[in-house]
DNA sequence: TTCATTTTGTGATTTTTATCACAGGTCACT
DNA sequence: AGTGACCTGTGATAAAAATCACAAAATGAA
């Protein structure tokens, strides 16, 4: 079996599983490695599992009309997925793809719906995964609503430092809501 | 016992739960009546609660050096808290009110976790309502990487009319970003 | 290293949006 | 009906951002 000490880590770091369930859970998954540029998920197809990054990071994005827009980047020890098309097993609109080479551990959507429903305490991390998510989630959707784009660009700065390291400024562009040439404004002027 | 058709009927919308479990669930909620402009939840409190809006609505908004900025509205069969203060127990930095006179069931976190505990049934509830929460958060949070102000406002006018028919222009500004003069200008041509 | 590709910086210009100021309208309450 | 609080529309102006065009720099692969 192969149980990966970071993956373990991670999951008690969200919910403590007992060590059965610990096992029956990473026994479930599967190592992936992606090169650079390599895809999850494309545009089109229905989302058929959730994916957890141990190394380097992924990009979540839209096509609108050609111009790529990107909506997530999940680095290491972030869970990911297109969770309208893995709930409702429709097309995905978006695709996701590796940023770097990267290394990610895929949970099947329907081992683990199986999993949920033998384990309370499986199901009980899915709830705790999913809060985590959510809090996240909508603290960056409120950078939009209370932040201008240069005050966007000061916050991730101070607190997600690792986007402007890893990510190119072209890419945080459409991540942050404004044009590529604005944002290279922006960096200049502190 | 204080049993509410709507209340049960969304909830089995999200999960389908046993008799029991339902009963359960329900008897450990409160109904609550919310005069337009009562507060729910004042910024620096913890959140202690998840609600249910039966009727009326519900405005979530932070306090910007004095001006408000609305980050989400919540009608009727939607439920809303600070995710963030309820699972961290930290002071909240929004504040919930009603937009209108409001019927909410009010779910007290430490009995919520306790049914968690007890009922595998309720904890899958919890899941689902979350991830359905998770898929609507990140819907509204890509508006503002795809759409332009204008565009936001059409995608509003086409998917979520009730905001339009039911929140104030002015509210709605800062909840799509923009300012309350450039929202009535757009708003004339079509 | 070299060459091609991608990324970034920058100026000029246009377009969009915010801000300020104020008038008229609506609504609830007495 | 009158009053005050809030909401909406609109013009003038300033500020910000998008767009276009292109050069410089960085990157990566052969």
């Amino acid at each position: 079996m192969n149980q990966d000490r970071v993956l373990a880590n991670q999951i008690r770091a969200i919910a403590n599983l007992s060590p059965e369930a610990l096992t029956l859970l990473i026994a479930s998954t599967q190592p992936k490695l992606l090169k650079k540029g390599q895809f999850l998920l494309i545009e089109g197809q229905v989302c058929q599992a959730l994916w957890y990054v141990e190394k380097g990071y992924l990009r979540t994005f839209y096509d609108r009309d050609g111009r790529e827009i990107n909506t997530r980047f999940s680095f290491e020890n972030n869970f990911v997925t297109d969770l309208r098309s893995l709930r409702t097993a429709t097309p995905s609109a978006c695709s996701i793809q590796a940023g770097e080479t990267t290394t990610v551990w895929e949970f099947d959507r329907g081992k683990l719906l199986d999993l949920y429903r033998q384990s309370a305490e499986i199901e009980s991390f899915g709830r705790n995964l999913l809060e985590h998510m959510l809090m996240e989630q909508e603290e960056h959707a409120n950078w939009f609503k209370v932040y201008s784009p240069a005050e966007r660009y000061q916050f991730m700065l101070r607190h997600h430092p690792h986007l402007l390291q890893r990510v190119s400024l072209s890419q945080l562009a459409s991540y942050l809501g404004i044009a590529r040439e604005t944002l290279s404004r922006i960096r200049k002027n502190p």
